[in-house]
DNA sequence: CGGCGACGTCGTAGATGGTGACCATGCGGG
DNA sequence: CCCGCATGGTCACCATCTACGACGTCGCCG
C-alpha cells in the first residue's frame, strides 16, 4: 500500500500537503498539487478509506436493513437506494434480518459504528428499541410511522380504500385479511384500515394468520381459507396473496370466478402469474431512494419535525384476480359494477 | 463514544491492557479481565472497528458484487453468502453493477479497500481486468472459469446436455437459443455446449440475441423468435426464458404445444408462471456459501491451485414449458419418447 | 540459602493512514 | 512599515494494536 507518506517523500513536501491537494483542493497551490497528482498516479497511490474514517468519522458508508433479500418486495426499493446513494457519494452496506428481530439488532449492533447512517426497511424490532438506535445514528424507517423518528410510508389507508371500493364495486360483502408477521408495523395498519374503512363500507371483515409473508406462508394461509372460502381475500403482500392463489387453483377454486384476490407491492411476479394479480402498486424506488436522501439530508444536520413522514402514493393496478361476486345469495346493496378486470 | 482509555481510567489499568482483555484473552490476568470487561460493560464500551480495522487491517467485511440485485437470480445466492459471512463473523458488503463492465470497475474501486476479500458474481469485465483485481484481494468469482483466479461455476454443460436430452426424447430435431448479455462467461459457455453437444446429439442450433438477461429482454427476444416460430427455444436465464414465453402466449402460441421453452437457474417464479418452466436449476444458496467460504480460505492463506474451479451440479427441473413436438414433420430420428413433464 | 532464569503480567511507546489547527515564511500592496 | 494572504510545514489527534521491556514472583539448582 503507498501512502502520502510515499508520495511526500517522493514530491518532497509534507505529508500533509499531500492529503490537502486531495481532501481541499484550493488550499494548496496549483502548481505543487499538479505535480502531486502526477507522482500520487506514477505511484498508483488511492486514499485509504479507512484512515480517513478515523481522521474525520465519515465512512461514506449507508447502512440499508432489510427483513429479507430474497424478497422481490425489496428489489426496487434496494435498486432505488443503491442510484441514490451512488448519487450522494455513498456506498451501501446491506443486512438481512432474515424476519427476525433479534437478528436484526446484532446485525444492527454490527452496522451501527460503521456506518453514517442508516434506513431500516420493514423493522421487526420494538418502537422504543427502534428510538434507542436512532439516537446513536441518522436513521430513516421504512413502512412505519415512529414519532421522533423520520419514516417513508406508503399510503396504506388509501391502497386498502381503492381495494374496497372494487371490490363493493364488484359486488363483494366480506373480505377475509390474509395477515404477515406480527412484528410488521405495514401488516397492522393494513388490516385495521381495512376493519375500519371496510366496516364503514358495509363489509364484513374476516382476518386469518398471521403467516410468514412469503410465497410458502401464502400457501399455508389457503389451507385455513379453503375451510372457509371466503369470496375476496387482501394478502399482506404480493407474495402471500400468490400464495393463496395457488393454493386455491390446486384445489380446484377458480380465480377470480370464486374467489378474488387482491394483495400489496405489486412485484414484478403478480404480472407473470395467471390470473394476473391485481394490487396496490407503491412506488418502491422512489421511497428508496427518498429514504436515502432523508438520511443524507440527516446527515447534513436537516432537523426533523417530529411525526412528519413521507407518504408514498399508492396506485391499485386491477388485474385478473379480481372478478364479480358470483358464488352463493348475491349481495342486497350492489354497487355500480364494472368488468372483471383482466387489463394490465 | 467511549474508548479503552476511558476504561483503563476507569480501571486503573493501561489502555493495552484493556485492549489486550478483549484482543486477545489470556494475555492478561484472568481477575483483572473480568473487572475490566464490567467496567466496560458498565461503561457501555463498544470497540470502534474503525480504529481496529486501520490498526490491523481487517475490517470483517466481504464484498459481493452482483450485475443486478433486483434479479430474482441473486436472491438464494446472496442468502447463501449472507449465512456463510456470518457464520465466518463477517459482514457483507453488496454492490451492484447494474450489467455495466464500467460501474463494476468503479463499484469495485470503491470495495477494494475496505474489504478483506471479495466475490464478483457474473462480472461484466474482461478477464485481464479481472485478474488485475484479484492481485489485491483475495477474490473468487462466480459464473466464469478464470485460471489463477479461484472460481465457483455451475456446470454449464451438464445443463445444456440434459436439456437437449429432454428435447431430443420429445422428439424436437432444432433448439434456439436466447442469449444474454455478450459480457457473461455463462452465456458463452451455455451457447458453445449448446452448439457442440447439440450438434453432436443431431440438433439443428439457432441463436438470437444478445438480450438484457431480464424479462424484458425476453419479450423482446420472442418479437424476434415469433417471425421465425421455432420448435424449442433455451433461454440465458428464468427470467428471459419467462418474458419470451410470455412474449408468445400474447401472441396466441401456445407452450408447451406449439414451443417448448426450457430456462436456467429455477427461480422461484419458475414454479408459479403458468406453463411452469422447465429449467436447469442450480443449487445458488449453496454457491453462494461455497464462494464465500473459498474466499475466506484464501484470506487465511489458502492457496488456489490454478485451473480448480469449484463446480456446482445441476438438475433439470421438468415443469410445464416443454412437451411433444407436434408442428410441422415428425423428426426421423426419434429418441424414447416420455410423457410431457407437467410434474415439479 | 543465594542467585539466576523463566514466566506471568502489565505499562510504555510507536505504528497504522490521514486530517486539520496552528504556525512560519515570504511576498505584494497600501 | 505593516498587514494580509498564499503556501506549506509541524504536530497533535482519531481508536486500536502490539513489540518490547520492566517488574515481581517462583522454582530450581548449585
Amino acid at each position: 500500500m503507498v501512502t502520502i507518506y510515499d508520495v511526500a517523500e517522493a514530491a518532497g513536501v509534507a505529508p500533509s500537503t499531500v492529503s490537502r491537494t486531495f481532501a481541499r483542493p484550493g488550499r494548496v497551490n496549483a502548481d505543487t498539487a499538479e505535480r502531486i497528482r502526477r507522482i500520487a498516479e506514477e505511484l498508483g497511490y488511492r486514499a485509504n478509506p479507512i484512515g480517513q474514517a478515523l481522521a474525520t468519522s465519515q465512512t461514506k458508508l449507508l447502512g440499508l436493513m432489510v427483513s429479507d433479500v430474497a424478497n422481490p418486495f425489496y428489489s426496487q426499493l434496494i435498486r432505488g437506494a443503491q442510484l441514490a446513494a451512488t448519487e450522494a457519494g455513498y456506498e451501501l452496506l446491506l443486512a438481512d434480518s432474515r424476519e427476525s428481530g433479534t437478528r436484526e439488532r446484532t446485525a444492527l449492533e454490527r452496522l451501527v459504528p460503521v456506518v453514517e447512517g442508516f434506513i431500516i426497511g420493514s423493522s421487526r424490532m420494538s418502537d422504543s428499541a427502534l428510538r434507542n438506535v436512532a439516537k446513536q445514528r441518522p436513521m430513516v424507517v421504512l413502512n412505519r410511522a415512529l414519532s421522533d423518528v423520520p419514516s417513508v410510508v406508503t399510503d396504506n389507508a388509501a391502497g386498502i380504500q381503492a381495494a374496497i371500493d372494487l371490490l363493493r364495486d364488484l359486488g363483494h360483502d366480506s373480505v377475509t385479511y390474509v395477515a404477515g408477521p406480527e412484528a410488521s408495523w405495514a401488516d397492522g395498519m393494513r388490516f385495521r384500515a381495512l376493519r375500519d374503512l371496510g366496516g364503514r363500507a358495509g363489509l364484513n371483515i374476516q382476518k386469518v394468520g398471521p403467516y410468514l409473508p412469503t410465497f410458502e406462508g401464502g400457501l399455508s394461509a389457503s389451507r385455513t381459507l379453503l375451510e372457509k372460502l371466503p369470496t375476496a381475500v387482501i394478502g399482506y403482500n404480493d407474495l402471500m396473496a400468490i400464495g393463496v392463489m395457488h393454493g386455491f387453483l390446486r384445489e380446484g377454486v377458480q380465480i377470480p370466478e370464486q374467489v378474488s384476490v387482491i394483495g400489496f407491492d405489486d412485484i414484478l411476479i403478480s404480472r407473470l402469474v395467471l390470473p394476473t394479480l391485481t394490487t396496490v402498486a407503491a412506488p418502491m424506488r422512489q421511497m428508496g431512494a427518498t429514504a436515502v436522501n432523508n438520511v443524507v439530508a440527516l446527515m447534513k444536520g436537516a432537523k426533523h419535525r417530529t411525526g412528519e413522514a413521507s407518504v408514498m402514493p399508492v396506485q391499485l393496478k386491477v388485474r385478473g384476480s379480481t372478478g364479480q361476486r358470483r358464488r352463493k345469495r348475491v349481495s342486497p346493496a350492489l354497487g355500480t359494477t364494472m368488468v372483471s378486470g383482466s387489463a394490465s
